[in-house]
DNA sequence: TCCTCATATGCAACAAATTGCATAATTCCG
DNA sequence: CGGAATTATGCAATTTGTTGCATATGAGGA
């Protein structure tokens, strides 16, 4: 289980509530780990009860409370564990490709429409991808090192997506020729 | 839940037993859609129950006996108004890309031999894909325009494992210039 | 004033996947 | 003759993830 290590990645580096990890989910490891808040703040608990995480309570005015988790040493200790095994290769799960497997029972049309769906949004992704990319390359030469790592897993998703819609474009052409 | 769907899709060109779904999709649905033998009997005894497909005991001499299933009016229909619908695009969740996100906890070679290890999967996922699209392109031109739906989720993988190749390269650039 | 959005946390029910165990016959290899 | 692989099916326990619901405050706009 990742999300586990993924929530002690994020709290290793900075302390933060259940709804500050929400946040950085949506806008930085969400691009390889996506978790809801149900599940973020389920697995908080059982981590603060395993004693991996702990948390002070924060009393704020106008805002609602909220509950401050830190790593502690076993947490830590369960992360660099984690880190030196090794994690298995992601198994595939793709359902558009079933689909488009079964595609012989549809018309093509309907299968265009779909693949146009998902390309609007792998197009949105990458985009987004190339701005956040802009942004590290235009960093200064002593801050770009500590942004080096994330920096490639934004590679992994720039090169992705680029994959993904080169692959859509074969399949339009297909399926237009038909 | 397309685990459903894609069984569907397989029974729905011809019927088997769970132990040939089970083949079936190691050897081509698996590589965009991984089930194991133990999902697979508990999703056929359902659908079965939900009345989506149907089954018959053929006893068989030296081997066990099998329930070869097949799929219903019913069955067809919801697999159908499932194509016409239309899938989420896949939540991506890497753990790689988490390890390699809290890399600056450990030495690289830890992240290189792990990144080595990933290599080597796809290196081979990615043979396998070439050899057969090879089988593909070797087929006269009266046999390919029944195997164009296949061959594209086919070119789905290799463009996939190629696009992971190249960022494992950059990875490795950079881990090893440290 | 009402509505929506952002902040902040959580439970419960259900669905899906993983892990481990169990059984049983035949074939193939050493 | 013994052990491993292949064929064939399944249950149970646990872990993970999804969907829906619930609550509460404050700020900003219509």
């Amino acid at each position: 289980m990742s999300l586990k290590h993924a929530i002690l990645t994020l709290l290793e580096t900075e302390e933060g509530s259940g709804y500050d990890l929400l946040k950085r989910f949506k806008d930085r490891l969400g691009f390889f780990w996506n978790a809801s808040h149900q599940q973020i703040y389920l697995q908080l608990k059982k981590m603060s009860e395993e004693g991996l995480i702990e948390f002070e309570h924060e009393t704020q005015k106008g805002k609602p409370n909220r509950k401050v988790y830190h790593v502690t040493d076993q947490g830590k200790q369960t992360l660099m564990d984690w880190i030196h095994g090794s994690v298995k290769v992601d198994k595939v799960n793709d359902a558009l490709l079933v689909k488009l497997y079964a595609g012989h029972l549809v018309n093509p049309e309907v299968l265009l429409a779909e693949i146009q769906k998902h390309t609007d949004i792998h197009q949105r992704m990458l985009n987004t991808f190339l701005a956040l990319e802009q942004d590290y390359l235009s960093l200064g030469d002593q801050e770009k090192p500590q942004y080096a790592l994330p920096y490639l897993t934004l590679r992994k998703g720039i090169l992705g997506e680029q994959a993904w819609l080169t692959w859509a474009q074969e399949v339009n052409a297909y399926l237009k020729q038909l």
